[in-house]
DNA sequence: TCGGCTCTTGACCATTTGATCAAGAAATAA
DNA sequence: TTATTTCTTGATCAAATGGTCAAGAGCCGA
């Protein structure tokens, strides 16, 4: 009967709302002490929840993580969506890594979920590292390679360079207590932002000087064409 | 008495040997599953030892934990060192990225256990980081300043360059899974290192063009003054 | 060879933890 | 109000897990 698929589809206020408080709770837990190091009964004090009572919600406990996990991925792969062929290189790249680092600095804990999950083999995201992920992966890819036969920037590896920017912003997350501890401090945002677009676009311009002949030498064509 | 002494320090053949056995074993199963993630027995079985012959070497599973991150520290310090104020910029810093592009290629579950650790807050290693970590990292960052007071290369934030390099570098070990995944096959060692230098080093050239002008304007000396 | 020390293990224990269930409380629709 | 559905929880369970222990096996120097 309707009534009945009706009523297991629709969610009432309730179950939004606690729903959503566990989610909460479950990514600030699972991102500080990973998937076997974090509790059922930690989750529920974080949510203010009785372990049955959050069992009533997901009935296991990869369930939480899963729903957390799939919450992270949008998030995650949407600034990189922005990378607009038709815009100025420097201007879209610059964007991008801005909208990483801003999102390091904000959400952390996300940051971490996704690299804890990655660092042990991805169990729960492989479909949508191979899926969704490596195909925006290779889209954008064309458009730095378009960039590049534009002449509007030096040769990169488009690959590689994406999982530079990658690998730069989320440090900041991710690494976190090392940057403090080697800092002495937290870091600033802005001058962090400052930072990594320098280290990671001054590289691109394509004025020439005695150097160039050396790099390219180094980074012939040949070596970007199939990437 | 001496004897007792002696023996306590001393260890037979067979304590070596065992020992490394299980640090190996260790090193597998931590970085594979993180702390809580691993068992003991886990251990044992990939050492090819009992569970009560484990603890027989170490008492504790933390022990063990402890002892394999320590092996782990010294190793993934010692490359940062050789970065010499008297030799070439560029040459320094390509052969330490090199290097660490071979350790994640060769250890890579050394990164992992490493990231792992700091990833969720660095609890047995905090003196690490905020003792010799930090004063190395000082030490070279003042190589690196020499460097660009000299003309040699363009002026960059030490401390947020080296956290540069050891994000885009240990990303390929951190980060295999979504390497190899996006990829769609196991990246080579020597482009990667092709990929990496260039996109690190060659915004460090000291050639002049229309283009630095702009980054100047961001980049005033003011902002790397102090670190 | 022999006595003592090192090494090894099966059995066992206490705690933690993911998950269940029945029964009651609260909300909601009639 | 009343009936029905949704929500909540104390009690409980089975499995997993870190760690212990006593007893036996093996090694090694005198």
């Amino acid at each position: 009967m309707p009534k009945q698929e009706a009523k297991a589809l629709q969610k009432s206020r309730i179950q939004h709302q606690n729903r959503a408080v566990i989610l909460a709770a479950a990514l600030e837990v699972f991102s500080a002490y990973g998937y076997r190091g974090t509790t059922v009964d930690q989750i529920a004090a974080k949510a203010g929840l009785s372990k049955p009572n959050l069992l009533y919600y997901f009935r296991r406990k990869e369930d939480i993580y899963v729903a957390v996990m799939e919450q992270t991925l949008d998030e995650w792969l949407n600034p990189l969506r922005g990378l607009d062929v038709k815009g100025d290189p420097v201007a879209e790249l610059t964007r991008y890594i801005s909208e990483k680092v801003d999102s390091s600095f904000a959400h952390p804990q996300a940051s971490r979920l996704f690299a804890n999950e990655i660092l042990h083999g991805a169990p729960h995201i492989q479909k949508f590292l191979k899926g969704p992920l490596r195909a925006l992966v290779e889209e954008k890819s064309t458009v730095i390679r378009q960039w590049m036969a534009d002449g509007k920037i030096a040769p990169v590896d488009a690959p590689h360079f994406i999982f530079a920017i990658w690998a730069v912003t989320q440090h900041y997350a991710d690494f976190s207590v090392q940057v403090a501890a080697v800092l002495g401090e937290e870091p600033k945002k802005e001058r962090v932002k400052q930072a990594v677009t320098e280290i990671l676009l001054r590289g691109l311009r394509v004025g020439h000087s005695a150097f160039d002949k050396e790099w390219s030498s180094k980074a012939d064509d040949k070596a970007y064409r199939d990437l």
